[in-house]
DNA sequence: TAGTCTTTTTTGACAAAGTCCAAAACTCCC
DNA sequence: GGGAGTTTTGGACTTTGTCAAAAAAGACTA
């Protein structure tokens, strides 16, 4: 659960039309945090009867432009998204199950980290992904 | 240029038979840092003739395993390949082309972070990429 | 309330990056 | 040089996502 609190009200802020299907996606992302666009699919077609493929992607982009929510592409996994957005927080993946975790910014303010040798580039944001295995899969392979 | 200094040398120590394909990827991701895998077909095409798609992607998997070379999958970029491995670095990703450069753990010691809380992850590596952008975007953006 | 205009949603084709599989070619080792 | 076991190749296939045009839904005007 993040920081969309009313959906409607989220989507006018922004001077987004109110449509079953955004208010849907916008539920699901807000439930389901890190969930990739197929499960949001599968979550809004439970709650709205049925939805297009395109749509939840279009619905998707036009969040994340807004700024509404939040994309993370961790290696070997399709895209997720997170309602949780601003506080610079960053991420714990499953090596094997794909299970990610949010975790606090290590030093704390934001933007957490400056490269030493920034080669001139302008840099806007410090990603951070902590790679692992979650507790269960653990258990799984050690037993 | 990165840590192979004698191809094959390299393969005979991982116990991998040695063929023409394998020299020249290994070759191939010491002279381009950070290629794609399609980059890098190009690049073993213009030294021995000709190598299938496939095969490029078996020695990369297999080099990867084997720990020779490593793996980066920035957001939105297919995976680049490097020969620099075991010194915990890190990457500084261009938004706009996808330039991408090293630079020194932020820290100093590896594993250079630590998540706060872990959820009971078992943490294996901490991965870092600083997005921006490159010298040459920002001055073709702002003329 | 009907008509028009814009935006969204849907449908279906397409694209990029990789993987799977069986057949052919090659390495290694004796 | 020959045989066993890997590699390489070619082609089909999968996954994740985008493009483009038609259909549907809202919004505005009269």
């Amino acid at each position: 659960m993040g920081v969309v609190t009313d959906p409607e009200t989220t989507l006018r802020q922004h001077d987004l039309p109110v449509t079953a299907q955004r208010l849907a996606v916008l539920r699901a992302v807000s439930h389901h945090p890190h969930a990739t666009a197929d499960d949001l699919a599968e979550s809004v077609r439970r709650e709205i009867g049925t939805i297009s493929r395109q749509s939840v992607y279009n619905v998707l982009n036009v969040l994340t432009d807004k700024g509404i929510i939040r994309r993370i592409q961790p290696a070997d996994s399709p895209a997720r998204y997170e309602d949780r957005v601003g506080d610079n927080h960053h991420h714990l993946v499953c090596r094997d199950c794909g299970k990610t975790e949010d975790v606090n910014c290590a030093v704390g303010e934001a933007p957490c980290l400056h490269a030493h040798d920034h080669h001139g580039f302008r840099i806007d944001e410090a990603e951070v992904i902590y790679w692992g295995t979650c507790p269960a899969c653990q258990r799984r392979r050690a037993p």
